[in-house]
DNA sequence: TTTCGGTTTAACCACGTGGTTAATTTATAA
DNA sequence: TTATAAATTAACCACGTGGTTAAACCGAAA
């Protein structure tokens, strides 16, 4: 039982993660995986038995980390303003910590997008009723007339844009610069949280 | 002289579009492409040498569309607020007709990030003076404080994320139902125009 | 020590890939 | 009509792909 004693299927798993990420499905190559993971390729079909599977292994898991918990923190019993400030700060903390999955999920997601299907834990129908729920608290708020659908997706596309953009963010607004694009993305949680919050108050 | 007399280069640059947009680099086949066109494959290796060749001009020229022509806009002599929604309005109007590019242009750029270098049309520095006139502008319309740097970001994803995010948002949001999603895109031009301008009004 | 199941590997396979080539067709001009 | 170059094609090629297989390895129970 070595220092090094780490069961294979998690190995696996860990490496196929890494270079599914990085270079898509098309792109990704069993060989690769196998190499990064220190084994023969045959144990990756040993384990998962073909690459579609170990795809779908891999793409669960991310697109789990990458759907947001909105629908937890919308449906909980805090005021309007406390679930904005709560999702924008929770959210924008997850994607830091893997900052290439919204691009890595959406991309996939675009290539097959009846893959969603198998996805969604939530019906329609508890969307529909989050949603007119939020509908009620932002009239009750005394906040700017917005559909629940519009703020939503303003909530999550301000905070995923910058890490799917970031290939052309940086260099265009940061010259390039790692440093002055984190420190950007640090400052988003606060100013992203105010630009929401004051975009809906009425003047 | 047809009437499909098309020249050959164009029916190839055209096939290639569709199959890199539908399927990126790594997934498109040289033989898919040639097919779509309705030529031999030795063609595309005629008028374009390589996949990679090929795969360049169709590229370029996505990314000039998709490239926002925010920077004409927000260096012209008008008020800023007029600037924003005139950026909105066209911007959103590009994208409604070519609206998988922008997924495209940012998957191919987060593949291969060290690509834009070779696309950007302007330096560092001319992108440097207009945030820095814009910066000024925020101040002197009596904005509320904001760096050029993150209203640009917000205006942007406001306007992408929509598309990119599709096939995620309209099965959720809008029960799969493509008439909905698309009155929800309709919409989202006045919406993200007023959304943004109020965000920027001090109460 | 032997046996036996789960692991791991080297070698292999059929097939699809991007790319090439030599020959054929087509248009053009003399 | 004929000569010439460009456009187009069928056939081909080397190689990388996902996947398979049969044998070897290895720890534990008998």
């Amino acid at each position: 039982m070595s220092g090094n004693e780490k069961n294979t299927e998690k190995l696996i798993l860990d490496a196929a993660r890494n270079i599914f990420i990085e270079k898509g499905f098309d792109g990704a190559r069993m060989q690769e995986i196998a190499d990064t993971a220190g084994i023969n390729k045959a144990l990756l079909h040993y384990y998962y038995r073909s690459k579609d599977q170990l795809f779908e292994a891999v793409f669960r898991e991310s697109f789990n980390t990458f759907s947001p918990r909105i629908f937890e923190i919308m449906s909980s019993p805090i005021e309007l303003s406390q679930k904005i400030r709560l999702f924008i700060d929770s959210y924008i903390d997850i994607i830091l910590e893997n900052p290439h999955i919204p691009a890595f999920v959406l991309h996939e997601l675009n290539r097959n997008p009846g893959r969603i299907k198998d996805l969604m834990p939530f019906t329609g129908q508890t969307a529909g009723g989050l949603l007119s729920a939020l509908s009620q608290e932002i009239k009750s708020a005394g906040y700017v007339e917005i559909s629940a659908q519009q703020l939503m997706i303003n909530m999550i596309g301000l905070c995923i844009f910058p890490f799917i953009g970031r290939p052309i963010i940086q260099p265009i607004l940061f010259g390039n610069d790692d440093n002055r694009f984190d420190e950007f993305i640090q400052s988003r949680k606060t100013e992203v949280t105010k630009f929401i919050l004051n975009a809906l108050t009425k003047k």
